[in-house]
DNA sequence: ATTTATATAGACCGATCTATCTATTTTTAC
DNA sequence: GTAAAAATAGATAGATCGGTCTATATAAAT
């Protein structure tokens, strides 16, 4: 093993340990003996637990948004499309087959924003950013679309995800994935002049 | 102090520490010093840590049902008028207007689900049973309104609620709040026929 | 092959965690 | 006013926390 695939194992370690039992719960003995890795090369790679946690919460917004934006241009071939297939994705990732191994527990940006409050606090700003870039992301599909007010829709969008994520992981259930799709697609068909029905009929 | 203020000292220190700073990052000590009390007066009224966080967890879903509920009966006097009034509420919680003294750091039961991811876990349980409790409530106004499928429509609000207020938490904003009352408010029109203007005109 | 440099395992550190126990004070009862 | 009962503060226990240190093993270099 090289040094660089010691940090992978660290960090997906970390990952793993992190979403599923939380930051603070979590020792960094679950996540050395889930690394199979010994303390030492941990501090080597890393100054402190906060600095192992950014590191596992950058990869995660890494594969996190890799996975949702192959899942939905695969999805659908225009922007609108796209924007619908997010519910059919977050209901994939409810159930659990979205990322193989890891059990549903929410948005681990939302959980770590829950455990470090304070919005100056390293790790917060990381989550906020993750969300930033969702909100981006859905935006510049809106804009292609030729939605009205794309920045609007983004954010109504985002605000849909995330109610249906933080529903599904307390109430542990997928419908509010399904819910959550059915309003959105009200609301793009409304944004997208040239997508409603009304007006392709016209 | 009689022994019932010194139990209700000791939620309502526990409360706010658990709010402000979550369930395993918060020591014992901490609602100690807050309650002006000693370790010794907690665990004789609680068994353990767990008991007084689902003791505080208790007192908070009594509080803020009761909050909720005041603010939107006094904002309307029909029912589809105080389920639009539950995201001007949402508006203002997030403001810190809400609950005196109270930063606000999200909801206190997708905080406490985040950091007890079991769904087995007492703890989630009682988040569980909020989230539904709350539900129940938007439904039963839902019908009074005469919605069209009272349940969906109060799940589908409450996927709003969750996301304003997590989008809120995250991003450290209040924006969403009005953002998900905006589309609340088509989504409540569309479901009471009488309550729509094109009904009303027809 | 021997020296040098690096990575490793695991003992160890002080601090802090939840929870208990004891010694003392305060309250209650009459 | 005094005895019985209850509640208190604070010391303490035992476990675990994040982080460091040392002694050993491995790899690289000449």
């Amino acid at each position: 093993m090289s040094r660089l695939s010691a940090r992978e194992g660290l960090v997906d370690a970390a990952l793993e340990v992190f979403y599923a039992e939380g930051f603070h719960a979590s020792g960094i003995e679950r996540v050395l003996e889930a690394a199979n890795i010994s303390r030492t090369t941990l501090y080597r790679h890393f100054k402190s637990k906060d600095e192992l946690i950014l590191a596992a919460l950058e990869e995660r917004d890494r594969r996190y948004r890799e996975w949702l934006s192959n899942y939905i241009t695969r999805a659908s071939d225009n922007p609108a499309g796209r924007l619908k297939a997010v519910f059919r994705a977050l209901e994939l990732w409810i159930m659990g087959e979205a990322f193989p191994g890891q059990r549903f527990t929410g948005c681990m940006f939302v959980n770590a924003a829950a455990e470090y409050a304070d919005h100056e606090d390293a790790v917060h700003k990381l989550a906020a950013r993750h969300k930033l870039r969702i909100i981006d992301s859905f935006e510049k599909l809106a804009r292609a679309a030729g939605a009205i007010e794309p920045r609007l829709l983004a954010k109504q969008l985002a605000i849909l995800k995330e109610g249906a994520i933080v529903t599904a992981q307390v109430m542990g259930s997928a419908e509010s994935a399904r819910q959550a799709g059915d309003i959105a697609e009200r609301l793009i068909d409304d944004a997208i002049p040239a997508a409603r029905p009304e007006a392709l009929s016209a």
